[in-house]
DNA sequence: AAATCGGGGGT
DNA sequence: ACCCCAGATTT
């Protein structure tokens, strides 16, 4: 039996069922593609139900506030999803007369949708025979065929799409490409895999050659930055506070925190008071809420962070009560410290 | 071609 | 610590 008809096989008897398994529905495959974007089923799950319920069609995701959108999306990383679901619900909307393009090359066009997702939405949806090349691809074709070549470098990746095409099953892109993804998250695992139960274990490059464990093989381990976060945060006597939305570049774009003072290093009370001189209300008391700060660790950043509680001799002008605070998007980091600190 | 962009879970 | 997760976009 051929790679894709084992694959086949295989997924018809040991696929899981997922809320997006049974329907063809562009507007549900499209979210769900968008949300498993680097994510796990299990933390992926929650988010999907969650958008459906909230925006039950297309047209009400278009019409929504972008801050409702990240608010949902809150928790779930990689904003720029969140802001290109929305930008796209939009585009479907104005441009596509409320329904999405059926089409590669139509998907593509819409932000958010690479490579990937526009081939996850054009076979799972229309049965278009297009390969899907995710995590799980790169890793079963690198072991089953035994290619070392590195999946992250622009030969590789590549070499594993015209592999992934020329291996597929064309008439059954539908359940080819959710099984070949299926088969490498529960049999062709990264760590143990079930190699000695597996049906394609007859043939595996990889398995005779003992290189199961060193494919597939991935070049370029990004280095940390360290920063120094000092989350100020003013309360004045009616217990309102400041937040400033993150603009520009960098992680957490439009999202809610604190007025953010960015330091070299740990910084004293001194340092802080100096900067508070400056463009920010007069305060009756400043003290550090922890001392040892928060490391939050992202993918590429360790943010060493610590909030400082200032009490405000006036009012705040733009003072939001903390009851208001969970209302707005904000980073992790952010909603621990509100979910632990008690006025 | 390389860097950037989150958060969580496994080892 | 490091790796991986139904990757896309920017630099």
């Amino acid at each position: 039996m051929s790679f894709s008809q084992e694959i086949l096989k295989w997924y018809h008897q040991n696929k899981r069922e997922l809320p997006w398994r049974n329907t063809k529905d562009p507007y549900k495959i499209w979210l769900s593609e968008i949300i498993l974007q680097q994510t796990r089923v299990v933390q992926g799950t929650p988010y999907y139900h969650k958008f459906l319920e909230a925006f039950p069609t297309v047209h009400d995701l278009a019409s929504a506030p972008e801050e409702k959108v990240l608010k949902l999306w809150q928790g779930l990383g990689y904003y720029s999803r969140a802001r290109n679901l929305h930008a796209t619900a939009q585009m479907v909307v104005n441009e596509w007369n409320g329904e999405f393009p059926q089409t590669y090359k139509g998907l593509k066009s819409l932000k958010g949708i690479g490579d990937y997702t526009a081939s996850a939405i054009a076979s799972i949806c229309f049965n278009i025979p297009e390969p899907v090349v995710d995590g799980n691809v790169y890793r079963v074709l690198a072991r089953y065929y035994g290619v070392d070549m590195p999946i992250n470098s622009s030969e590789g990746i590549k070499h594993f799409k015209e592999l992934a095409r020329k291996v597929m099953d064309v008439d059954d892109a539908r359940d080819y490409n959710q099984g070949i993804m299926e088969f490498g998250a529960m049999q062709c695992a990264p760590k143990k895999p079930y190699c000695m139960l597996c049906p394609l274990q007859e043939s595996c490059v990889a398995l005779k050659d003992n290189k199961v464990d060193i494919l597939p093989i991935k070049l370029n381990k990004t280095k940390t930055r360290t920063r120094y976060f000092n989350y100020m945060v003013f309360l004045d006597s009616n217990k309102n506070t400041l937040l400033e939305q993150r603009t520009g570049k960098g992680i957490w774009q439009n999202l809610y925190q604190f007025p953010l003072l960015e330091s070299e290093k740990e910084i004293h009370e001194k340092e802080l008071t100096q900067h508070l001189d400056d463009g920010f209300p007069s305060r009756v008391s400043l003290s550090v809420y922890n001392e040892t700060p928060v490391v939050h660790k992202l993918s590429h950043q360790h943010l060493y962070t610590r909030f400082w509680i200032i009490e405000t001799k006036e009012l705040l002008s733009d003072g939001i009560s903390w009851e208001q605070l969970v209302e707005f998007p904000v980073p992790v980091l952010i909603a621990d410290f509100i979910q632990t600190f008690k006025i």
